[in-house]
This record gives structure tokens, C-alpha cells and sequence, in this order.
DNA sequence: AATGAATGAGCGTTCATTCAT
DNA sequence: TATGAATGAACGCTCATTCAT
């Protein structure tokens, strides 16, 4: 008996596949680069148009506002940083607190790389002006979360759900704000390893001493 | 570093007296509220001038330029923060790791104040895109390490110079990290003190262990 | 005057089969619809794109320019005036001064419609700039005025046919006046009636009295 | 003793003599000049620029938004035929009948003139789709009725109030509704003082029946 | 100190039109 | 028939800056 599938005529299998798809894509990278290379304030479709190698009409063909572009920019910039943490979560090994130690090591060092450290203060600063960013940032920082808290319970299950979710809070929050320091060509870049150290010395006190706050 | 004074272009020595003064400081005002309210990218000199009730062209005047409009804004706020922190630094009483505790509760208790809450993720990424808010924003860390490092070698004398500055970097990037996070109106506001204590504890941690890379 | 039909490209003898028709229709009818809610200077393409469901490119199909579709929309609102007029001839009646005060009322009543009200303006502000719409426009009224030439007539066969223009041209001028006033929610709108009386007594008196001038 | 003015330092008698003023009034003509040539649909802030001579920057100065521009201009021109309306009140003579001719004569011709026919078809559709278009008008209109009403009700003291409104209402209607076919080139221009004859004689007809509707 | 006038560039956006498929 | 892609121009508007007074 055919499925619903098959009786369609040959069906759109390839959703998204035109020159189109590419073109759009080839925008979103160019107004990632652009914000990256110039700040928001400095962002504008002209620009972005230029460095995709685009008129400007054709670019608002695809993107029709500003606030489109900037959404769908953001959003493929989160998502990136989303399926990072996949992959790590995925990788989860035996010893949690060996595993713990890797992923803070991980996480600290892409704040050297230029993307990273720009990029990150563009999206706070953003956040507190536009309703959208907000959203956006939450939700992967929501994500961000889940993966540590993950480990953390596996570290010491005695915590409570609540004191799971302060720890997160407070070890991805001190991570963040790292970024203006150790990043790409910031001062203390080159301390990256002893923070790294420092950090996860600390945390792992923090989950292991159980005085967090309930 | 320079005051409000020291933008106005004839910059005579009896620099204190006159209106022109006042309406120096009035204009850094409004450019402070004005970026709060609507962020550098919404950041211009006609919006400042109504703000402060002014003409542009009078505006210009007093800060011939936005590049001097916005060091001066900057500066002025930053001067802000170093006179508190000098403030501080001259309560420090008998016992230091209470007025670490003191110290680091109330840096972080004005992590939650609109003003602090949005300047510093504009003085960042602003710091990524202009030489000069690097300038103010390094010599402004600066200072607030040492504030922290006289606490803690007070804590633990046993620390060596490199050490003490690895953790000030350490302590002072954590706390910045929390301002997107428990800042005004963010969503872990109300997880403040819970977070002022996860700080204390863990950092007078890390200052008692020793354990701070060499 | 050409249908709605004959405005599309390939113009065939079997012109009135296939959906292409309903759909050429649909735009004209999306065009007017658009042209009374916005106005003229309002008027783009694609937004009677989308205000008939099509995309841009398919509805220039159809009219491959504005001016094509700006010509055919008056075309089609044009003719549906004109069939009116040619209704109310048929209904022509024994007594011609009864005949002359319904077709009076109805045409002044007439005024009370919204696109009526919106559209005659639009129209004749086009007719200031745009030869196409002067042509549509004269032609349109010299129909209108046959139909009251026919009735005049009919109730003073004395007058000469240069008074009876004279008359239809006073007349029909009169009453396109006052579509600014009592016109849909225009500020006499509720003097409608009112106002008929004064023009159907004040146009038979003109008639009556012979005295237009030769 | 001096006076108020005379105690003010020179006092600025001249409120608005700068060259400012005579900008904003050239801005004002080139506004009106490119309403009539071309039409409100293509009425261009550039557009008026260029005829005034004047950079785009510069004409925004004045008018700072087209909304703006638009006002200002609608005011000007009504109050030009608000103007003239009390020039023609302040000649009223003794013969009220004749002055009633002289009055529909002077009205009447005005509509030939290229301004007039253009002008009054734009503010029309405007008033359509524009809040602030629909105020002038309305305020232009009262003060023409007023002085319809004067002249009338001296012809006829025995009209009530509601009956001088309706009759002046239903005169000021028919002659605007002249505009689109005896004014400047159009197809009926010469038949002007024909018209005029048929709309005194018919109006005062009317105004002698007394058979207005109470 | 302060105002008003002016410039020229850039902004986000809309548009009519063309063309390949 | 119909869609998607692309162009280039124009739009209203905001802006930093300059300059004369």
C-alpha cells in the first residue's frame, strides 16, 4: 500500500536547495562578519549587501527588514553555539568529574576566539534594547545550562534541583564574564589556562562542598 | 584621568567657575541617560542635545565632536565607579576576610542597578570596536583589581604578587559575568544574594587553598 | 470601451475561457479595492499583488506595467457606472419629471457609497496628471449626459440641443459636487435628502423656465 | 512712562524677517508649484528640494518631516481663498442681489484659473486618506458658507438658520463640482458664463421659493 | 556661549521593472 | 501561467559636521 509519501508526485524531497537558499545563506554569514568585524552600532544593510556581494534591493528581496536579517543572523549564531553544547553532552564519558574539568576547558578557551569574545558582548549589549535578542539569548543560555547541570547532578547527586540550577547560573555567568578578559587580544589572554584552572578548582569545590544556598 | 572640564576646547587654568560648566556636566548626563535608555547604536549628538535641552550647535560647542562626546560620557561614568571604589578601599576595617565578604556583596548588589546593568555590556562591546573605551575600560579594571588584591593579601599573605593578580582577574571577570544574569530586570535578579554567597564562599576558597597557579 | 479582458498580453479570439480571466478580473477588483482604501498615491503593485493573493511577477503578467493596470482598473470601475446609467435608461418610465427626480435621487444617493465617495476624488485628481484618466473620464460623462439630455428633453422638447448640453453639463457638474460633502461619512451626510429636494426642484425649474442661455 | 515694548532692549519688532523665514516660504511656493505641475502622488520631499533650489538636509531643516511639509503647504494655499473670501465679505454693497451675482460670478471664474482646477481634485483625495487634509477643508468650507449665508440671508430674511446652512451648503457643493469641467482646460472652459447665468438664476430661485427644506 | 542655517552622506524601505525558469 | 531572483532608483528620514553670526 503506498504511504502518504510515495502517492505524492515525486515530491519537493529537496525543501530547500535553489541558488536562493544559498544566496541567503551567503547573507547571513556576511552580516555575521559584518557585526563581528564592526559592532552593531556600525551594522547596517549596505554594508551587509556589499560584503555579501549584493545590491540592496536584492538583499531585502530575502530579508524584507533590517529586523528580519538581524533575527535570522542571531539565530544562526546561537544555533551554532547550540550544536556545540549537543556535541558535548553527547561525549559524556565514565569519570563525571573528569568530564566536568573538560567541558569548563572547553568553554573557556572559545572565548579566545575572535568570534567568541566579539560577538558575545554585541548580543548583551543588544539584549538590553531589543525584545528579540533577549529571547534568543535565554533560550540558549537555558541550553548552556541543562548540559552543566547534567554533569554536575552526575557529580554529586545530593543537590537539589534548585541548587543545581543556582550552580549552573553561577558557573556559566562567571565563564561569560570572562570574555572581556582572556578573549581574542584582550589583556589576561594569555592567563586563559591558569583561569581555566582556577575555575574549575572552584566549581568543583562549590558542587562538592554542598553549601549551596536552598 | 580627565573630568568633564578638560573636553571644553579653551581649557583655561581657572577652569571652575562659569555656567559652562554646568552645562558640560549636564550634557555628559543626558549622553549617560540616553545610552542607558536606548544604547550606543541609538547613541547621537541631536538626541543628546534634547536630552539636555540644548541646541546642537551649542552642544558642539562644548564637544566639538561625537568621538569627544562619548570619551568624555565615558570617562565621567567610569570616574564614577573608581570614586567608589576608592570609597571602599578607605572603609577597609580589622578583620579582611569580613571586609572581603562586605566588599564583594556590595559589587555585586550594584550588578542589579539599571545604570550598572546596561552601561557595562555597551562599555564592552563598545571596547571592541574603539580604541579609546579599551583605554578607559583597562585602566578601570586596573584599578578595581588592586582595591582587590589589598583585601585579599590581607586574607592570605602567603600569596605571591602573581598570584594575587591572577586572582583579582579571576574574581573581578566572575562577578562581571553575573550582569546579564541577575542585572535589572534580568532573569536571575532574585537569585542575587543566593549568588553573593556562592561568590564569597568560593573565592575565600580559592584564596585560603593556596592552590592559585604559579 | 475595452474589458477587463482585452488588457492581457496575448489578446486570442476565444478570449473569455481558462481561470486566466478570473484571475485577471481579481486583480482589477483588488486594484480598486486598494485604490479606495489608500488612495492613489498610495497605489503600488505590489500591494495589489497581494491584496489579490498573487506574486508580483505572475500579476505583471496579466498587466505588465502600472499604467497598464491603472487603465484597465478605471476601464473596469468606469464600465460599472456606465451599465448603471444604461440600467436606469431602461427603467424610463411614462412620466418623464417623475423619470427626472428618481434619477436625480438615485444618482445623488449614489454618492453615499463609500467607493463612490472615495473613487470620483481619486479620479479626478488622476485626470489632472494622467491623459489615460482624462480620456476615461470625458467619455464616461458624455454617456452620463446623454442620459439626462433624454429626460430633459422629454419634459421641455422646446430646448435647443446646445441648451440641453448646457443643462446636463450644469447639472451633472452639480451634482459631482457634492460628493465631497454628503459623500460617506462626509460632515452633511445625513442632509442627503434634504439635498435632493433642493437639486430636483432647482433643476425642474431650470428646465421649466426656458431660460438657458442660447 | 515707558511702555512694555519700549523697555524691552530693541525689542525683536521684526518676529520673522530672517532668511530663514524667506526659505521656509520659498520651500512653501516650490511645494505648491509641485502639487499643481504634478500631483500629490508625486510630491517628493527630493522633488520640492530641487525646486527650491535647496539641498534635501536644508529643506528638512524647516519642515522636518513631509507631514509636516504638507501642512504647511494645505495652510498657505487655504489661507490665500480664505483671504480672498474676506475681501469679497468686506465688499458687500447695497444691493444684496446683485452682490449674490458678483459673489457665484467671482467664485465661478476662479475655477478656470490653473491653480484652482488643480489644486482643489488633490486636496479632495487627499482629505480621503488624510486626517489633517479633512481639518483644513472643513475649516475652509465654514468660512466660505458663512459668507454664502450672509449674502443670502439678507436676500431673504424669512430663511431660518437650518435653511440658510442647507441652501449654502448645496450652492458651495455645485460649484466645486464645476471644477473638473469648466476650469482650466477643461472641455467645457468656455461654457463659463454660461454656467455662471444657470447657477445665479437657479440659486436665487431658489433662495426666493423659500420652499428649502425646514 | 549660543543659535540658526546648510551640506552631504548614509540609513531602512518601497518601488517598477526585467528576466530566467 | 506562474514563480523567484535581481536591479537600480527613489523615497522619507537621521545624522555628524561646518560655519556665520
Amino acid at each position: 500500500m503506498a504511504t502518504a509519501a510515495s502517492a505524492r508526485p515525486r515530491s519537493r524531497t529537496r525543501v530547500k536547495s535553489g541558488k536562493g537558499q544559498l544566496t541567503a545563506l551567503s547573507i547571513l554569514l556576511a552580516a555575521e562578519k559584518l557585526l563581528i568585524d564592526e559592532g552593531y552600532h556600525n551594522f547596517s544593510l549596505r554594508k551587509v549587501a556589499a560584503t555579501a556581494g549584493l545590491t540592496l534591493g536584492n538583499l531585502q528581496y530575502y530579508y524584507p527588514s533590517k529586523d528580519a536579517l538581524t533575527q535570522a543572523m542571531l539565530d544562526n549564531c546561537i544555533q551554532r553555539y547550540l550544536d556545540r553544547f549537543e556535541q558535548i553532552r553527547a561525549q559524556v564519558g565514565a569519570d563525571p568529574e573528569k568530564q566536568f574539568r573538560a567541558l569548563i576547558a572547553e568553554i573557556i578557551r572559545d572565548l579566545n576566539t575572535r568570534s567568541t569574545t566579539v560577538f558575545f558582548p554585541e548580543l548583551w549589549s543588544l539584549a538590553n534594547h531589543d525584545d528579540h535578542a533577549v529571547e534568543f539569548m535565554d533560550a540558549m543560555y537555558d541550553k548552556y545550562r541543562i548540559v552543566l547541570m547534567e554533569v554536575i547532578t552526575a557529580i554529586n547527586p545530593a543537590l537539589s534541583q534548585a541548587q543545581l540550577k543556582r550552580l549552573a547560573v553561577f558557573i556559566s555567568a562567571s565563564i561569560e564574564g570572562h570574555t572581556m578578559f582572556i578573549g581574542y587580544k584582550k589583556p589576561w589572554a594569555r592567563e586563559t589556562d591558569n583561569i581555566i584552572e582556577m575555575a574549575a578548582e572552584s566549581f568543583l569545590w562549590l558542587i562538592h562542598s554542598g553549601s549551596i544556598p536552598a
